[in-house]
DNA sequence: CCCTTTGATATGATGAGCGTATTAATCCTT
DNA sequence: AAGGATTAATACGCTCATCATATCAAAGGG
């Protein structure tokens, strides 16, 4: 029992004449015959009525038509099935990320990758740093989008998306009359900032650059939620200095003013399992519409 | 791509060891390795990596063992159904029979049939002898139990049952007080005949046999359905000649009697294409719980 | 550091499968 | 009725695929 037997079979049932079949197959009819034979042998079935002169199916020849037709349809399946995965263009991929990354360079990229590979089943989900590296570790994950910096042998990671802070002040604030504002302008200015835990690199990033023109802002209060942050804002209760992308949430009462000076950059890093072979996530890697390497 | 190959593939896939995978398909290691990586090139797709001491599957090499298995599986079931189909142990039998011939042999027939062969799907039509012979023709049928007699070079027929004729008597008829009764004590009783349309042996026959003692029935009244007669009897309408099957009717306010004299028999046959050569319809025609040639 | 394990490579032997030539039987035409 | 055409089967030699044996190379483990 062998395919090409059963391919030779096919092409027999099908024309119902050795010689004809032969010719479709590109090879002499002697073969073919013996071929059939065989096969017919193996079976222990006789699959055609031979009257030296005309060919017809038997029952058992009708059945096994319609079978061998689902076993090369199911092994056509199973090598294009196994090519697309080796290719990385079936298969699935798990995605998680912080929250602010959905603000960035994310909705554009998995737009790409989804029309690139349409066949790649995607999961998302919205997860802390942390919960992304236990997400990895344990196989859960394959990809992930954090803010803070990764140390780990077992993490690649690569920056994908710098944005520049900028201040967002209220409508009508003073300082909204100049098209660039200095750090040094916001010295007496009640500044609202991200809760530490949930942004710890930005934080940091925003006290060292207010420690770079002399002064430590004074936190007139703090907020989980970027939409809670841009609330206050517009409230007049203070200034915040976000990453660019919080433009795109169009608040109304909020206008953005970037820096004279050059203000402290925020990475959208990914990361992923460094032994992760998979085609998959090489092309998620890959499919990046415009970035920069760390 | 190859069966064979799969085959091997699926137990370095089981096993992750060549060596081990080598020892249960009964061949040496070293082919085991060319033919994998034939497979591979053949795919043009990576299925194991190897670490020149550890084997495990690649994202492809999974797929694949999926696959495979799927194949395989389809494989086996298009050569079982092959052979059973070969065997007439699967498959279709459409069956007609006359009315009458389920008061008779058929229906332990088809109990035993359905033991023996329980893959074959029967369809089952209750049919005239005329309508049966086209169905045959038509090859919409495959076996036919008509009481006519056929002549048909392309039908074959044989008689399964023979069933001889018995009186039908209304219960209190004097006649009833013996155990058998002569045709001739029938001469002045009406007589409650089948349409001669739906039966025209049996009528006949019952003709000749009043014939031979030398009187011409009365009749009082015809009817088509067994069940009708069997009534007329009952309501002391008249009396009926019918075969003994009509027995297991077990009709109350009727009784049977056998006729002394040599009654004619009425004959069940099976008819079916001459040219039929499917091994359901030989096995049907075997399947017999005793019977006699014609 | 040596021995064991394990997959890959080299090589010769066997057989499966192919093509060419030919046969046998049936159908069709004259 | 006879001969040619058609068509599947058989005979046979050749090639290539597949196998087993022998051997190698690299990686762990004691």
């Amino acid at each position: 029992m062998n395919i090409r037997q059963l391919r030779y079979f096919l092409a027999v049932a099908k024309t119902l004449h050795f010689g004809r079949a032969a010719k479709l197959l590109n090879m002499a009819q002697p073969p073919l015959s013996t071929q059939i034979k065989q096969l017919e042998k193996g079976l222990g079935v006789l699959l055609f009525e031979r009257t030296k002169r005309h060919v017809s199916l038997t029952e058992a020849g009708k059945v096994l038509q319609e079978e061998a037709q689902q076993v090369l349809a199911r092994l056509d399946v199973a090598m294009r099935k196994t090519q697309l995965t080796a290719r990385g263009e079936a298969g699935h991929l798990s995605v998680a990320f912080v929250s602010s990354a959905m603000y960035s360079i994310l909705p554009p990229w998995l737009r790409v990758f989804r029309q690139e590979y349409p066949a790649v089943q995607l999961a998302f989900q919205e997860a802390t740093s942390v919960e992304q590296i236990e997400g990895l570790k344990s196989h859960t994950l394959d990809v992930g989008f954090v803010r803070s910096p990764i140390d780990d042998a077992d993490i690649a990671k690569q920056t994908v998306w710098k944005e520049p802070l900028l201040a967002a002040l209220p409508v009508g604030h003073p300082l909204s009359i100049h098209p660039r504002i200095s750090i040094t302008s916001l010295t007496n200015e009640p500044f609202i900032l991200v809760d530490r835990p949930f942004a710890t690199e930005m934080y940091d990033q925003i006290i060292d650059f207010c420690a770079s023109a002399n002064f430590i802002p004074r936190i007139g209060q703090t907020a989980e939620q970027l939409q809670t942050i841009l609330g206050l804002v517009a409230a007049h209760i203070g200034i915040a200095i976000l990453p660019s992308a919080a433009q795109k949430l169009q608040r109304e009462g909020v206008c953005y003013r970037p820096f004279y000076e050059l203000a402290p950059a925020i990475d959208l890093m990914m990361i992923w399992r460094r032994d992760n072979s998979s085609a998959v996530l090489k092309n998620f890697l890959e499919t990046r519409p415009g970035t920069t390497d760390v």
